[in-house]
RNA sequence: GGACCUGUGGUGCAGUCUGGAGUGCACGCCGCCCUGUCAAGGCGGAGGUCGCGGGUUCAAAUCCCGUCAGGUCCGCCA
């Protein structure tokens, strides 16, 4: 039907007769013996030389014969990769018809998004939606390459699995054969990676979608897809080092750029220098610690606890009202409050504290400040104090937004958070709530802390950060049926219940269970930092709005009552 | 469950704070003209439940209340 693509047509061609198809991206007309067609695919445009006038509208497929020539001088067009050449003495035949389209496809405006869904085939036609989708696929490729190189076996794992009451809410399946009975789609296949070490795979892995029935936000939608990934006879820095080579090897594809290395920071220090378990390594500004220079203050606000403060190079400038918002913000996410001081420049080339607090702290206590923040004049130095981990994450918080960084600015800041806390909390029995999942295994050092202090236990759970982004997270896990006995005894789950919701998975470590170790990191994420997005819909072929509607299909909706019945369901309403 | 932002011809915006005739800009669309354009150009034209409902007012796109949709965030996401 065609000879080439649109994109491939160039100056090595001319003189050929050529059969191209696409669609009509733009006319120009020239009265009745010239017209224009630029026609597109998703390789490129490329301009088609009419002699008489159309019949085609925007949109339209076309199949296109003709010649292709050098343009005439003065006619090249440079913003045309086939700018060089075009198609000549054309002959034009409609494949298909098209309505006027809803919104221009030119990427020139942005379209709201809802639209965008509603007709997703024709957004997808743009380069832009072309571009991401592509370079999803090369990663997904390219993934499959590191992942075989290293001698990892691809598995795939059921959909329909067992429900699992256990972290994330699962969307459920009814079974017909089984009337009033329910799969579950998987919220990752853990256990079944798990139950595939036992099984002898030895490394597995599997570009893997997964379902979470949770609210949604800009990086999350309900249904996901991860490189999950499980290794046998491994330890932790095994996994760090296969990851890290299939990550390395997907941003060289991606993005041509070499990472850097990846970095290495405990969580406690990432906590403490940037108020987060996510550090963004693209910029400094680490949070200061405060407390000692406060430390029998006479200020109430500074009391607490801990005495927090960050920086802001050049944050003498910010206006009264955006101090106003920030100190909203600060109370929004949990501080009491957040005092700011500008620095400013003094007489004799002192620096000065501009700030309603300010006449309330004695000389020492400004020195300190001025010591710790090694703060410069034209500098804004903000304040929470109050509990420790709270104060951290509520100035990493501030942090972030301060810096305003953008995706896609080409910086790939790789680092990876070791020694995450084995328990995050407690809840509302008091039992310790894990802070990666019941399966990962301390860190043997702190295991004789288990039973005594189990919130200061370390596992062997790790995350991978990019540039602020949690791409993923993993561990080394429990193997043996006794320790992960106690974990569960730890956490208040009674053996029943172990029973009834992993008992497949304690059964199958009765058997020989292999020491192994894993790790899954999201894919929509990485691509869309790739492909330089805000939003992981625009990496994703037909997302759902933040309220989990399809406005191209209409999902979700009722289903009949024949279908009801036959599934043993019976509609109720809500609230 | 909560906070905030947005909703105006097909599309993207301005107009809303400070109420006074559906006012404006750009793109698209339709018709005519045009033989080298490429975001073609020129002339003309069509196209509106100002998201929806209620209230205040002589008068509401504009103010108030409610509601729906979309987005950003908090909670949530082992």
């Amino acid at each position: 039907m065609r000879t080439q693509l649109c994109g491939e047509v160039g100056i090595g061609d001319v003189g050929a007769k050529v059969s191209l198809c696409g669609w009509v991206s733009r006319r120009r007309e020239h009265g009745e013996h010239l017209a224009f067609i630029d026609l597109r695919d998703h390789s490129g445009i490329v301009q088609c030389v009419v002699s008489g006038s159309l019949d085609v509208r925007s949109e339209f497929v076309v199949r296109v014969e003709g010649t292709v020539r050098e343009r005439p001088v003065g006619t090249v067009n440079e913003n045309l990769s086939t700018g060089m050449v075009e198609i000549g003495d054309c002959v034009v035949e409609v494949l298909a018809r098209s309505q006027v389209p809803p919104f221009v496809l030119d990427g020139r405006v942005e379209v709201d998004e809802p639209l965008r869904m509603r007709y997703r085939y024709l957004d997808l036609r743009t380069d832009r939606m072309q571009r991401n989708l592509r370079m999803r696929a090369k990663a997904n490729a390219q993934i499959r390459q590191t992942m075989a190189s290293l001698g990892f076996c691809e598995v795939e794992t059921p959909l329909l699995w067992a429900p699992t009451p256990e972290g994330a809410r699962e969307f459920v399946v009814p079974s017909r054969l089984s009337p009033q009975s329910f799969y579950a789609l998987p919220q990752s296949p853990q256990l079944a990676k798990q139950m595939l070490m036992v099984g002898g795979i030895d490394r597995y892995y599997q570009i893997a979608r997964c379902m979470r029935d949770e609210d949604l936000r800009s990086d999350r939608q309900f249904e996901f897809t991860q490189l999950d990934m499980e290794a046998s006879f491994v330890g932790q820095e095994d996994v760090i080092g296969f990851v890290s080579e299939v990550i390395n090897d997907a941003t060289e594809a991606l993005t041509g750029v070499t990472p850097d290395g990846f970095e290495r920071i405990t969580w406690a220090e990432s906590i403490d220098r940037f108020g987060t378990d996510k550090p963004d390594l693209r910029f400094a500004m680490e949070l200061v610690d405060l407390t000692g220079a406060f430390a029998s203050t006479n200020v109430k606000a500074f009391s607490g606890e801990t005495v927090k403060a960050l920086c802001v190079e050049g944050g003498g400038q910010f206006s009264r009202s955006r101090l106003d918002s920030l100190v909203e913000r600060a109370k929004a996410l949990g501080a009491a409050g957040l005092a700011w001081f500008k620095v400013n420049p003094g007489e004799g080339g002192e620096l000065e504290l501009e700030s309603p607090l300010a006449r309330h702290l004695d000389s020492g206590e400004i020195t300190a400040v001025f010591k710790e923040t090694r703060c410069q004049a034209g500098d804004l130095i903000l304040v929470v104090s109050g509990e420790y981990q709270r104060s951290c994450l509520v100035l990493g918080q501030i942090r972030i937004e301060i810096a305003d960084t953008k995706v896609g600015d080409g910086r790939y800041r790789y680092v990876w958070v070791v020694d995450f806390p084995m328990f995050d909390g407690v809840d509302a029995s008091g039992c310790p709530i894990p802070a990666h999942h019941p399966f990962t295994m301390a860190n043997p050092a702190d295991l004789e802390l288990l039973k005594t202090e189990p919130r200061r236990v370390r596992s062997q759970a790790y995350d991978l950060v990019l540039n602020g982004w949690e791409l993923g997270s993993g561990s080394v896990r429990i193997h043996r049926r006794d320790v992960q006995n106690t974990i569960f005894e730890i956490l208040g789950i009674t053996k029943e219940d172990a029973e009834s919701r992993f008992g497949f998975l304690l059964d199958a470590f009765d058997y020989g269970a292999p020491p192994h170790a894993g790790f899954a990191f999201g894919i929509d994420r990485l691509v869309s930092i790739f492909a330089g997005e805000e939003s992981i819909r625009d990496v994703v072929a037909f997302p759902k709005t933040q309220s989990g509607s399809d406005p191209m299909t209409g999902a979700p909706k009722a289903i009949g009552d024949a279908a009801m019945k036959e599934l043993g369901l019976a509609a109720r309403s809500v609230k």
